[in-house]
RNA sequence: UGGGGGAUCGUCUAGCGGUAGGACUACGGACUCUGACUCCGUCUGCCGAGGUUCGAAUCCUCGUCCCCCAGCCA
């Protein structure tokens, strides 16, 4: 794998922890974390976050620990664990020796929870989830302090530590942080540090009865691991008063300091975890990996390159205003890297037969075809024609427009490494008037795609012989939504009715030069002037070939065709 | 009507008192055995109004609009 570049363009981020190197703080450290929860797969989104992290501890020989954030068991799984794991790896980051689990850190955190108590800062609330909330108050009014706001610190200690035995029942008590109800930051109207779950966790199965809140247990590990720079996205920017409070009552050695930046939305797509769980729940799409997803997996499936997915990164930037990317970036910088690596081949997706009438009934040659004209260590191979082959229904019109010029009656083109041919004459199917086959007849002096008398060609199309052809089911992807923000509020409908019906499109009848045989799973293709097709890693095998669609290469016929 | 944040080309994003730059997109053109790639070129931008200054995207004032917060989720 080529070396992740080092080297990225400058942002706020950057620009704080410059300045704090600058001060000499945190002893010339740069530490940084990837905080996921384990409670759904990794998507576009978290690669941003991801890349951010990573990079920065790279670019300032710093580190970057893998933490998981498994505060609440009721939704999070081992099977998310491990997916994230291979998905920052695939990615190309590197964690080491630090995989940690905020599950790690219960102990601690519960004697932290003790010391609070002790110094009046936390108490054992009795009142039910709704009384604390019509309790909270709300945006404009201040709140009301529990009736059991004043226990005593003996009681407090003596309720908590039955909480954590066990004794009381989900929502009978909670642990809450003594701060001040009459706060405009609602967060800071003692906050819930613990509440009871008898649920079994996937990592301390049945260990404890009580688990703490993410911002209570995030920053005290943030402050655990020495981490320097705690980065997060914006709708936490009011969390991060909670987050000082708590790391100042406790006093610990390390003072981690938070800074968010703007998450990364995308049109065409939903980013939400809640929204993602759905299309797999629901069946929308075929899975998490379903190369339709926003997901790591998904874009993996899709073809999409671990250095596609950085570059992207890379490029978008870190800021913190909100903001909505073209999809068409990400569609861009896989493009960008996919055409100096990807061999070049070519396949007829949606076949038209064509007859080459003055050609010999039974002749077979191999003609030169170049790998890739963008490198030339990749050599040529050796392509057959014959008499008949394949060509592309959509290159082929009885009755063109103007500025169309591919094939058509009387018409003379190239077919890429072999001959000109001329269309002479169009079959059609008696029953119902589609063309079925073309006649036509090529200039043998045209032999390897070049006329010797010098005359030019308007088009260069790319073919299959049809007896040395092998079969290909091609999936086609396409956009997952038809509107650029899928959560436009429309009148009864939601993003479910913005689902593009056209997002997949699985071609069964595909003709693929022989050399593709031997396409190993998971290898990448451009297929000459369609796009380029990654060989299914699941699906596709020697005796059935499968190929998923990456990206189209752009086309400005198409665009002509469109706007007329 | 509380608090916390944010506004720069169509879209992202630089800028830190001294010529508003880059990328993507779009549109022209050159090249071309991929209507690809590449290369040239063009279009469009500092939320508004005042103020400070020789000079303001940047500093000040007053507005406007957008986002986040009332989980025992993260």
């Amino acid at each position: 794998m080529a070396e992740i570049e080092t080297k990225s363009p400058s942002n706020f981020i950057k620009m704080i922890i410059d300045e704090d190197l600058k001060a000499g703080k945190n002893e010339s450290r740069v530490a940084t974390r990837f905080p996921p929860e384990p409670n759904g797969y990794l998507h576009i989104g978290h690669a941003k976050s991801i890349c951010l992290n990573f990079g920065l501890a790279k670019e300032y020989e710093g580190t970057c620990n893998l933490r998981f954030d498994d505060t609440n068991p009721v939704k999070e799984d081992v099977e998310y664990v491990e997916s994230i794991k291979e998905d920052v790896r695939w990615l190309g980051f590197d964690w080491e020796a630090r995989e940690y689990y905020a599950s790690d850190y219960f102990e601690q955190l519960y004697h932290l929870a003790i010391r609070l108590i002790k110094d009046g800062k936390a108490y054992v609330d009795s009142l039910s989830a709704d009384e604390i909330r019509e309790f909270r108050g709300t945006l404009t009014e201040p709140g009301k302090e529990s009736p059991y706001r004043n226990r005593s610190v003996e009681e407090n200690l003596d309720l908590f530590q039955r909480m954590r035995d066990g004794e009381f029942e989900d929502g009978r008590h909670v642990l809450r942080a003594k701060i001040d109800m009459a706060h405009p930051n609602l967060l800071l109207r003692d906050p819930t540090l613990y509440r009871i779950r008898k649920t079994a966790h996937h990592r301390t199965g049945d260990q404890w009865c009580i688990y703490p809140m993410y911002d209570y247990t995030h920053c005290i590990s943030d402050a655990i691991e020495c981490i320097t720079h705690s980065i997060c996205t914006l709708e936490f920017e009011n969390n991060r008063a909670l987050y000082d409070w708590v790391l100042e009552q406790l006093g610990l050695p390390c003072r981690p300091r938070q800074y968010e930046f703007a998450r990364l939305n995308l049109n065409y797509t939903v980013l939400s975890k809640r929204k993602l769980i759905q299309l797999v729940t629901e069946n929308r799409v075929s899975g998490w990996d379903d190369p339709r997803m926003p997901t790591i997996s998904g874009l993996r499936r899709r073809g999409f390159t671990p250095e596609s997915i950085r570059t992207f990164c890379e490029r978008i930037g870190v800021a913190k205003a909100n903001s909505i990317v073209d999809i068409a970036l990400l569609e861009h910088t896989i493009r960008e890297d996919l055409n100096k690596s990807a061999p070049r081949m070519m396949a007829v997706l949606r076949p038209l037969k064509v007859v080459i009438e003055n050609y010999p009934e039974d002749k077979v040659e191999l003609l030169e075809a170049v790998n890739n004209p963008e490198d030339p260590a990749a050599g040529t191979r050796q392509v057959p024609f014959s008499r008949e082959i394949y060509i592309e229904q959509e290159d082929f019109m009885e009755d063109p427009p103007k500025k169309y010029f591919r094939l058509a009656p009387g018409r003379e083109v190239r077919l890429r490494y072999a001959y000109f041919i001329t269309c002479k004459e169009v079959i059609k199917d008696p029953a119902n008037g589609r063309i079925v086959e073309l006649r036509c007849t090529y200039d043998p002096a045209t032999r390897g795609g070049d006329a010797p008398d010098g005359r030019k060609v308007k088009a260069t199309l790319h073919w299959v012989s049809a007896a040395q052809a092998v079969g290909a089911q091609v999936r086609l992807y396409d956009r997952l939504f038809v509107k650029p923000d899928p959560d436009e509020k429309v009148e009864g409908k939601t993003f479910l009715d913005f689902i593009n019906p056209n997002s997949l499109e699985v071609l069964n009848d595909c003709k693929l030069e022989p050399a593709l045989a031997q396409a190993a799973p998971g290898r990448m293709f451009q297929f000459e002037r369609l796009g380029y097709f990654f060989a299914d890693p699941k699906e596709c095998a020697a005796g059935r070939l499968v190929f998923n669609r990456t990206v189209t290469l752009k086309d400005s016929w198409a665009r002509i065709a469109q706007n007329g």
